[in-house]
This record gives structure tokens, C-alpha cells and sequence, in this order.
DNA sequence: CGAGTGACCGCAA
DNA sequence: ATTGCGGCCACTC
């Protein structure tokens, strides 16, 4: 189907939306598997000014770090996460073990 | 049309 | 370990 290019950013906002609850994942994580593994800074801008109905709250940095520009700062992450039974520990949540991968076995 | 920015990541020194 | 820079795509001025 004319994959013609579905715009990086519709693969990204259809991945993030296809992040279950309690689950995270990492913008380089995003961004590979939209088609480019070193445009996790379009990631970033997409979450900022392409959907807001998106659980951008599901996505973190590498090392699991809460984005800076989420309305309300990470505090509002943290807090949106908490809702979803994840831990967010001085604004980073245990990645490790929650990192989601769409392919994962 | 050209340049700059952006919620990041990876490598080099 | 930390700091600095480049890179990628899309959008705005």
C-alpha cells in the first residue's frame, strides 16, 4: 500500500498509540522503528506538536528519564504513570523492566 | 527559498 | 564519568 511515505510522524504517532498501559518506551526506540534509529529529536517535536491525545506520558528517554517540555513538567508524567501502576522514582521509572518492544517475542 | 528550532541519541575527547 | 558536537525529520519565521 503506498506506504509513500507516511510521514515519520504518522509511524510515530501510530506506535505511541499503540503503547499498552503500564508499558514504556524510549523516543530512540520510537524513532528506529518508524524508519530512522538517530530521529528521536523528531519524536520529541511530534509529542510537542503533533497529537496531544497520544500517551506521550508512556514515553521516556534511554535511560528512563521523563521528557522536560510535558505539561506540568515531569511531575505530570510521573504522576499520569503512577495512574497506570508504574513507579516513577525521582522522575525516572524502572525502563529496565517495563520497556516495551513491539516485536518482543 | 534558507536558516533555525525541537520533549533526543550516540560517539569522541 | 562528564562535556561537546553532529545527525535525523518536520515545521515555523
Amino acid at each position: 500500500m503506498d506506504q509513500d511515505i507516511p510521514t515519520f510522524k504518522k509511524e510515530v504517532v501510530n506506535i505511541v498509540m499503540a503503547i499498552p498501559k503500564g508499558r514504556l518506551m524510549t523516543y530512540g526506540q520510537i524513532a528506529a522503528l518508524a524508519g530512522s534509529p538517530r530521529a528521536a529529536r523528531i519524536v520529541g517535536w511530534i509529542a510537542h506538536f503533533g497529537d496531544p491525545n497520544l500517551p506521550w506520558q508512556r514515553v521516556v528517554s534511554k535511560e528512563g528519564y521523563l521528557a522536560r517540555g510535558y505539561p506540568g513538567g515531569v511531575s505530570g508524567n510521573s504522576k499520569a504513570l503512577a495512574r497506570e501502576g508504574v513507579i516513577a522514582e525521582d522522575y525516572k521509572v524502572p525502563i529496565d523492566r517495563l520497556l516495551w518492544w513491539p516485536v518482543e517475542k
